[in-house]
DNA sequence: CATGAATGAGTTTTCATTCAT
DNA sequence: TATGAATGAAAACTCATTCAT
């Protein structure tokens, strides 16, 4: 008998209200400085739901986890075994995380500032999945300088690192209602990854 | 059990035994999960100690702070006022931040990952001092690009982004028995930036 | 050791244990002096109770003061608008508000000592509620001197500070096992300021 | 080296600098809410000084109380002790009082809210100097009441907490920029007291 | 499914006092 | 005389989590 704010905002299943609230608390206090207490006002439930569908307030945190990393994970798959020259392929992925970071960049601040808050069992979890990632990345890199149109005076971990500082780094300075657009950050990335890597 | 005990552990100053007992653990676990507490038992100090010095937990952050940020910031002066061609100079500033971030690893991860963890007051302070710096490694780019040695393809704004990305992900991943020394990673990462400006 | 023990003190409700503590050791040792870990010990409940229904300490001194303040005024605004000359109103409320006083003696104490170690926005709520009881009481004082019952050569709001002075008072040295009843203090005083009052 | 505020501050010793600063900080936020720092700071000297002339915070209160007990029964005795009738001798040292404790402003304030804050052991004390004062001023009443100047329907004992009571009071409703002055403050509520005092 | 009262261990901070110098 | 670093105990308040209903 509250709160009936539209007559859809109630069709969202609790779980996600719960989510979506955490997500965004999360990304503008941090995980520590965000009480449970605060998450359920926000989702508009009590303490008890939170607790009947999340096991504790890290299960929260590695929801929101799952949910980058998923994403970014079949996007990378399906564009790195794409039918094109490596060059393409590798373009279009380093385009691609910065459009999706952007895209999500609640998630992902939460995703690069918190994620050594899980709890350990979680945190070698995440890194794991994490490191798949990485992994796949990499593989491109190495395509093409084993094929000769990049450069081999870096190593491809370097490359790979070097690139993910610059996406990490996003949260810290991108905003909305800036000059770019994320498809123009993108392509900038992109092409600065791309020039560093010309033979 | 009095003052001279061990000859030379106590020897360290009260203030500069809490300050490395802080950075030691904010690096370790971040500031949130530090507590007070563990701060003052790491130097074998008592509570009423530490605040006798420090005003506050915040306070302690901001001195690991203003630790790094002078350091670098006079770092990049004397490199980047240096006699030299702009793409030395710009070599010179990218590897030795990279060389400096990674002996000072502790205070960088600290920085990078707590900064938005201080009062919104030092908060702000921090970020004025952090532009200064960022501002001057642009005008580095800027010159270089207006002179012709660099590409003005990609804005300087987002070039220092993409470097300082790099640099800030480093505590990700470095670790001082990989098989990389600091200037390894440093002539590699500096070498990649200066290649992304190749015109 | 669950929730029936003993049928009757373990019958009122937590809220009401709390405030009850809280009144008698505020007026035993005042509120400075007071721990909210001896209220919650006296209540027999834990901290987290406590702060469960009230938001700080303060608050709880609030409610205190909540609790007389609607008391005497309720009996006040019936006494004043009473159909009966002016000198027995004025007589009626002067010995009221000494009875209720002495009868909430530990409230009253609190109220007088206090009151300004409220936080500076609830110790204006009071003064403000505080004013309103003294411009009713002093509004009888200047009916009667216009009406020429009383004497006009002080002025009412003298009047009115001279008599809650002594109300203020009785806590310094009333006891409940003293020689004088309640209502024969309430009438003593009252007499007091009706002579004094006297054309 | 510092605060050469005028070249006769200096000359103020020590100890009463000292009671002056606490004075001053106890009226204004209460005796448990200043804190030692405080006072040597509005002193002007150090903690190791305070602790060299007083033995204690509470040794501070203490003499804060002493001076304005001496000062009183003084005024009294004097008074009291008089060759004036007895209603003259009573409304002298009624209005006395009032104009003491409003040029006293702050000890007394002092005096009325924190006495309960003294140890036991110098709370005694004060009660029982503060006894003695009560009594002689209560002999001046029984000595009109006995000679049938004054009515005596009404307990000399209740009429002197009656009358100190409004004194008591003072401390919450006068301010130096207000209306009326000392003199005037303590000539309305000394007719008071006598007009109540008529048989 | 969901509530919300209650817990208990934890947090940062304050402060009167001591003591070697 | 006086300093000020250091102590240690206590302060108010927070919070993730549990559990009877």
């Amino acid at each position: 008998m509250a709160k009936a704010t539209g007559g859809d905002a109630r069709a969202v299943p609790v779980p996600q209200r719960l989510l979506d609230a955490a997500t965004k608390l999360f990304a503008e206090r941090g995980y520590d400085r965000t009480s449970v207490q605060e998450i359920v006002e926000a989702a508009g439930v009590t303490k008890g739901a939170l607790y009947h569908y999340f096991g504790s307030k890290d299960d929260l945190l590695h929801e929101v986890y799952g949910r980058v990393l998923r994403l970014q994970q079949e996007r990378l798959d399906a564009l790195a075994g794409a039918d094109a020259p490596v060059e393409r392929r590798l373009r279009d992925a380093a385009a691609d995380v910065v459009v999706t970071t952007i895209e999500n960049l609640d998630d992902t601040k939460i995703f690069f500032r918190s994620m050594h808050q899980l709890s350990p069992e979680k945190h070698k979890q995440v890194r794991a999945e994490r490191r798949r990632y990485h992994e796949r990345f990499r593989a491109l890199i190495e395509e093409g300088q084993r094929s000769g149109v990049f450069s081999a005076d870096t190593p491809a971990d370097l490359v790979v690192d070097y690139h993910f500082g610059s996406v990490h780094h996003l949260g810290t300075w991108y905003h909305p209602d800036g000059p770019l657009t994320p498809q123009q950050v993108a392509d900038q990335l992109a092409d600065l990854l791309l020039r560093a890597l010309r033979p």
